[in-house]
DNA sequence: CGATTAATTGAACCTGGTCAATCGGAGTGG
DNA sequence: CCACTCCGATTGACCAGGTTCAATTAATCG
């Protein structure tokens, strides 16, 4: 990848690294730090579409499809390797190997959604939010982020709300409930289980997928 | 595409395609019908995540991830195009342009599931329903089942309110909303809608994304 | 130590869900 | 041709999970 690689980013918390509509030049590699994507409704409704963290592809959409659907934000400080997106075709004609492996990505993207969608269609509050830490949960650990029982989650609740499609008012008090029932605690950035399969139950989540890369 | 195609498959309504969960050793194009992708929970709760058209590609999920996270089940009589889902990395490799549609049908598929999500998440029920019809159109019309005013659509009410994360009951009670308030009709498999851009406003949606397909 | 933003909590309210019938069209057997 | 059944569509009445509004508390920062 280093050979299409054109220089680094590097970004404030809060920042809109991509917006929805845009024709981006460039697709980004998240070397560190975290975000969300969204997309939003005029009036200012938004809904989270996922979490960001480091190791993720960014402007897939943008590359293939002439422009994107979501929103990049960031909500730490980000480090970003950019590409041109030109070379994506390239990239992909020279090297089927890493065409494969965006494909890959793109249908975990895919899976992730999915699963989403089914949460916040289907599931209860209460549902919604475990799963949601459960999966935030696994997604730190994933990227080295996790400590004992402790992971990364450096989010506001109003963008958790707004991943499940709850109102903020509501997330707060759901986690309280689980909180109080000594399930998960999360503040100041730090996520705390003492059994994290605890959540993936309350979800009726069934957490065998598999989820590492094969070997190609 | 024809040199990888091992053989036909032909399906009844209601049928099972793929189920979640499975890890099928098949590939399929849609040639001909129609039915859902939908993901569901223990006790019978369902997600239905998009709906299925001809032409459509079915299995990356578990060509790529090892099982799939959804089921796909036939509304109406289906004809699948079959392939063995190990030639899925030969295909790639042997022509890296088939590589990059399929890439760009994920991308698609990434951009309509974050779509939906907004539309579940955040969208008052008429709004879901009016752009749930609106997208049901748009596509029916992509693949030529749009005559005058009315586009093929054979799904029954109960799949389009596992697509909203509505009740059925509620999603019958908005879709008369819109009958009588002129907006758009569905009965008897036929969506009928006098003026589609309606549909796009009462969402709020901006219609305006490029939506070319390459052949598969 | 104010100022600002995020987290928390309580109370009133409403969108959409649940329950329970009824209607309507298609298929079946007499 | 009609009675009967089955299933999807439709409707009305009632209910509740989650939203909205409005404070209050906590944490951060110059």
């Amino acid at each position: 990848m280093a050979e299409f690689k054109i220089g680094e980013l590097s970004v404030e918390p809060d920042s809109v690294v991509l917006a929805e509509g845009d024709a981006s030049p460039h697709l980004y590699t998240v070397l560190d730090g975290f975000g969300v994507r969204a997309v939003s409704l005029p009036d200012g409704r938004r809904q989270v579409t996922n979490f960001i963290f480091p190791g993720d592809f960014l402007g897939l959409q943008a590359a293939m499809l002439g422009e994107l659907n979501h929103s990049v934000i960031a909500t730490t400080p980000m480090l970003l390797c950019v590409f041109p997106r030109d070379k994506l075709w390239d990239l992909i004609r020279s090297s089927p190997a890493r065409g494969y492996d965006i494909v890959w990505a793109a249908a975990g993207e895919e899976r992730f959604l999915e699963t989403a969608l089914l949460s916040v269609g289907r599931r209860t509050a209460l549902e919604a939010v475990a799963l949601g830490l459960w999966t935030l949960f696994q997604r730190a650990s994933d990227v080295g982020r996790v400590k004992k029982n402790a992971a990364s989650a450096p989010w506001p609740q109003r963008d958790f709300a707004d991943a499940l499609g709850l109102s903020l008012v509501h997330t707060n008090k759901t986690l309280k409930k689980l909180r109080e029932a000594g399930v998960a605690t999360w503040s100041n950035g730090l996520l705390t289980a003492p059994n994290v399969d605890m959540l993936a139950e309350l979800a009726h989540f069934d957490p065998s997928a598999p989820r590492r890369r094969p070997l190609l």
